[in-house]
DNA sequence: AGTCTAATAGCGGTT
DNA sequence: CTATTAGACT
């Protein structure tokens, strides 16, 4: 193993191979480095890669760092490695040993965000909490507290010492029904991957046993990150002798919001007594001016270990603190020196990111980059795999591929309306209880269900006999994305997408989405089969359920380059650049105005200090230079209201800023010429990927 | 049952 | 301004 590349304290992270080991490491630090290089290390001293787990905090980074051991070890090394988030590492238990984990068989559902709220939005109507049709009543705020509870494993009993709102009232008033319905429904959610994991291993000293004898070597990222249930996952799959190494920053904790408690690194000696500790400190990413805003600011928290990032590249700009007379201003600017560095400056466009507090604020900024023709992509906010014409069509697949499917079944049979509600699916269901059929046999026989209108009849009958010619062509040709295809004709799925959203032009952009995915479905079915094997439906549902990364329709497209990155600021963490933008940094938003001013359906309050973790994740993101922008005003519900700056302003030490006020004038000239720059390059050459708009504005 | 219109309340982050 | 939804209408 060649260590000379790393400094004594890396090294002594790598090599402190038995027992526990927490890695403290600051941002910049070189973590990934220590991780790949410690993976390396255990398979040097004959580790078989099957017996080492790795847990990272996204897919995304799994598969980032699976590509990384690649070139290390090898593809088949790396490939046997147990690699994966606590999440997707779960299901993949769960696949492999269901009746351990209390399920039938491993066909289970996984179920998203928005299936959960839709399930107890119905569950509260079943409940007679006729409040949770009032539209001010927030139904999150409740699947919010279902999560947080079953993730601190309560009985419904130890509820009772929880209830202190009415949000609490109502969610604990359905907390037993909502794990039934789970279960009849054949599903899991999210929370159960880890949580079931956990709880059936400490209950079934057998399974316990059986799972723990095969890990050997535990290595988990962004510790700082875990919750109550994943250390307790933890916890039942590293038995003694703890061979467990947590890599992590307590200044990095931002998940505290979704249950993370940041607790479980500070204590990590407390609760594995004689574990060792490694701090990195030098910092091998940021300029000196950058680490010393990063440091004064983060230094004002209380919760935390204390330590310093220390400059190991000195000089360089000092940070530019940026006002704006409002947030298009703001944008516009951004947008200008975005085009100076990149088009006049010759820098990559891949070392550019705009980072921003709430994904909303992403939208201005994109518009500005269409403007100036740069091209960029979007991290974090909404999944394409929680866009409703996605969900449909795949409703339609699962219904296809995997009957048995009831969720998606109803999806289906509601999408486009054809004559079938909520009525005759409740008759359908009633009569498949009775008869002990699943509702996918309940609407093939549907002649025999009484009670039905004959226009739902019909229709029934419709969609029986056109699931049934899907079904048997993907048999037969072995195409479950061509059956896909025949159907989504068959029902106008494109006439039944514009109708929903109106507009021509978000039609197409739409409809390109569900293309995309089925070009990803005849991939994967593509690849099973080349490989000799039927499609494992069920098991690529999973997937496709914990892959939040994919937020545009290039995603399983080689990277394009140059692009500039807009992105939350919780998708930017374990992310770097050399130019970084952090725009909006005004009181209300960061921090956040929840903070100061919670609401009710808030299951966790916001926390200032989080805020301020935020902040600092946004600033130590930067290798060469950081811009801190707010605007003076904003649109605020269609009214332009005044905004103070950030308080965290007032934190960063003065002589490593350099503060810069946008003037009116400026802002008029060079805009002007920005529009004109473009709508000339547009026209001069519009076939050429370069100048056009790399994502069609909708509307 | 489904569609259309009007009103209204909302603008955190994600596996 | 926007997405969401209640309620009237077909």
């Amino acid at each position: 193993m060649d260590l000379s590349g790393l400094n004594p304290s890396q090294r002594d992270a790598v090599t402190t191979i038995e027992g526990p080991l927490v890695v403290l490491a600051g941002a910049g630090s070189g973590k990934t480095r220590v991780i790949t290089h410690r993976i390396t290390h255990l398979l040097e001293l004959g580790i078989p890669p099957e017996r080492i787990v790795a847990v990272t905090f996204t897919n995304k980074a799994a598969g980032e760092m699976r590509e990384r051991l690649s070139a290390m070890v090898g593809r088949r090394t790396a490939g046997a490695l147990v690699l994966g988030t606590f999440h997707s590492i779960g299901a993949a238990m769960m696949r492999t040993d269901p009746e351990a984990f209390g399920l039938d068989g491993s066909t289970f559902s996984i179920l998203d965000q928005g299936d959960v709220i839709g399930l107890v939005r119905g569950l509260l109507r079943e409940h007679g909490h006729h409040g949770a049709d009032d539209r001010r009543f927030d139904v999150a705020g409740v699947t919010q507290r279902l999560g947080l509870w079953k993730n601190a494993f309560f009985t419904a009993a130890d509820l009772e010492r929880e209830i202190v709102d009415e949000y609490d009232v109502v969610a604990a008033s359905i907390y037993d029904a909502y794990e039934d319905r789970l279960r009849s429904l054949g599903a899991v959610d999210f929370d159960d991957l880890v949580c079931l994991v956990a709880s059936s291993l400490r209950r079934d000293d057998a399974a316990r046993e059986r799972w723990r004898a095969r890990f050997d070597y535990f290595l988990v990222d962004e510790y700082q990150d875990t919750n109550t249930a994943q250390f307790e996952m933890l916890w039942q799959l590293c038995g003694p002798p703890h061979n467990l190494c947590v890599v992590g920053d307590d200044d990095q904790a931002i998940y505290g919001w979704r249950g993370a408690k940041i607790e479980n690194i500070l204590q990590f000696a407390r609760r594995f007594p004689g574990a060792a500790t490694v701090k990195l400190e030098q910092n091998y990413r940021s300029r000196a001016p950058i680490l010393e805003c990063a440091n004064a600011v983060v230094r004002n928290n209380v919760q935390r270990n204390d330590k310093q990032l220390l400059p190991t590249r000195m000089g360089g700009e000092p940070v530019d603190v940026v006002v704006a007379g409002d947030s298009v201003q703001e944008a516009q600017w951004v947008g200008r020196q975005i085009r100076k560095l990149v088009v006049e400056d010759r820098c990559s466009a891949d070392e550019v990111a705009v980072l921003y507090r709430s994904a909303a604020q992403g939208k201005a900024i994109e518009e500005q980059l269409q403007l100036h023709g740069i091209k960029y992509r979007v991290l974090g906010g909404q999944s394409v795999y929680d866009k409703k014409e996605i969900k449909d069509a795949l409703a339609y697949l699962k219904t296809i591929v995997t009957p048995r499917d009831e969720l998606a079944l109803r999806r289906a049979l509601e999408t486009p309306p054809r004559g079938i509600g909520r009525q005759s699916i409740e008759l359908l269901k009633r009569h498949a209880a009775a008869h002990r059929l699943t509702l996918s046999e309940a609407v093939h026989r549907s002649a025999e269900v009484t009670g039905l209108p004959n226009r739902a009849q019909t229709a029934l009958a419709q969609f029986s006999a056109m699931i049934r010619r899907a079904q048997g062509r993907a048999r037969a040709e072995g195409s479950a994305a061509a059956a896909l295809k025949g159907v989504l004709e068959e029902i106008g799925f494109r006439d039944h997408v514009r109708r929903e959203i109106g507009s021509d032009g978000a039609t197409d952009a739409r409809m390109s989405g569900v293309e995309w995915l089925m070009g990803a479905v005849d991939r994967y079915e593509q690849r099973q089969r080349q490989g000799g094997k039927n499609p494992q439906w069920a098991s690529y549902f999973g997937t496709v359920a914990l892959d939040g990364s994919s937020t545009d329709n290039t995603a399983e497209q080689p990277a394009a380059q140059g692009e500039v990155t807009l992105s939350t600021l919780h998708s930017a963490k374990g992310l770097e650049w050399d130019f970084v933008f952090l725009v909006g940094i005004e009181e209300g938003t960061m921090p956040h105005r929840r903070v100061a001013a919670p609401r009710i359906s808030d299951a966790i309050a916001g926390d200032l200090e989080e805020e301020r973790r935020l902040f600092y994740v946004g600033i130590t993101r930067a290798r060469e230079r950081l811009w801190l922008t707010r605007g003076a005003a904003r649109l605020d519900r269609g009214r332009e209201l005044p905004r103070a700056p950030s308080r965290f302003l007032d934190e960063l030490p003065a002589s490593a800023i350099r503060p810069y006020e946008i003037a009116k004038q400026e802002e008029l000239s060079s805009d002007a010429i920005g529009e004109m720059a473009a709508a000339f390059l547009a026209m001069a050459k519009p076939a050429e990927p370069e100048s056009a708009p790399p994502r069609r504005r909708e509307g």
